[in-house]
DNA sequence: ATTTCCATGTAATGTGTTACATGATTCC
DNA sequence: GGAATCATGTAACACATTACATGGAAAT
């Protein structure tokens, strides 16, 4: 679940009926593990059936991206907001990025160069990762792009009228 | 619908009852308008109350993006697949990502510079353009980077071994 | 006449979230 | 002893999709 966070999100709650009902159908196993620091958990293996139904899914056609983005939202709307909103919202979403690139940096850290041999797990993940490190770039790229814009007018017009509303802009 | 389809997915099945339900609390107001080459259709529009919500909203937290993007999901589970299909799928999406570009660089084209300030629609519209373009251009340039990867690897090995499959290699 | 496209909607179903619930273990 | 964390689960609700349904207008 925290490993496919990423790129599809999903609560806790979603994802053990699923595990329960993907055991039913023989596609996974399962088994409990004592822990004696904090409570047994269950592991779950793909079975064999499991991983024929999962390399047959591999040649299946891939169901374009789905996105839910608000900040977009935000942006298509910014015009009906005062600049220094505007400037808090990618200020904030700045940081969001920020920690989303170190997060790709150490995930790609975490995969030793000589494992990252074309076909392996390894390969996998780091293929993953360079495109989530690439896009939280360019999403940082783009937030700074936004700020510098938002920030050179807000410099040239706090002095002649205070605060400067996006709107009286227009 | 359209205009927000790439950040924010919807169906018309959805959207209509919205709109309904957002007339009966006001925040939206309707008329029909008749065509004569096609049915008539009916406009909605802000009202002063829907307006007042909007910017409201404007001020609210910015929830996390959500996503659902299946070729990342077949990008974690690469190793399972043949190396000819990882190639089809990359170069298959590869074209997705080129009209995606095309088309946010039309967008651009269509928003003339002179009409670009700050605090104008149109700015916004321009600014969430451009970062659409600049995803789109980084997904273009992952996808060739991909391809690159197995292509040479695809060369390589076709001669000793004929098919090979990512599996065999891990 | 039949098919296709535009436009608006509803119904059944599926997906996903929030809130609730339990119990073990550790920390203060 | 009480709060915090880990782990597993369920129930009620909200959100979203697919499929169904209707009817006007245009194209073949």
């Amino acid at each position: 679940m925290l490993r496919i966070q990423p790129f599809w999100q999903a609560k806790h709650s979603q994802i053990y009926p699923l595990l329960s009902s993907m055991e039913e159908k023989q596609l996974l196993s399962s088994h409990w593990v004592q822990q004696s620091d904090k409570p047994d958990k269950k592991i779950y293996a793909i079975t064999e059936k499991g991983m024929q139904k999962l390399r047959e899914w591999m040649y299946q056609p891939i169901a374009p991206a789905v996105t839910k983005d608000e900040l977009s939202l935000r942006t298509f709307c910014l015009w009906l907001a005062e600049i220094g909103i505007a400037v808090d919202i990618f200020e904030d979403r700045r940081i969001g990025y920020l920690e989303k690139k170190r997060y790709y940096e150490q995930i790609l850290e975490g995969i030793p160069e000589e494992t990252r041999e074309l076909g392996s797990k390894a390969f996998s993940n780091y293929v993953l990762a360079t495109k989530g490190l690439m896009m939280a770039e360019t999403e940082l790229k783009w937030c700074d792009w936004v700020l510098d814009l938002l920030k050179q007018q807000q410099r040239s017009t706090a002095s002649k009228h205070g605060r400067t509303n996006f709107e009286t802009l227009s």
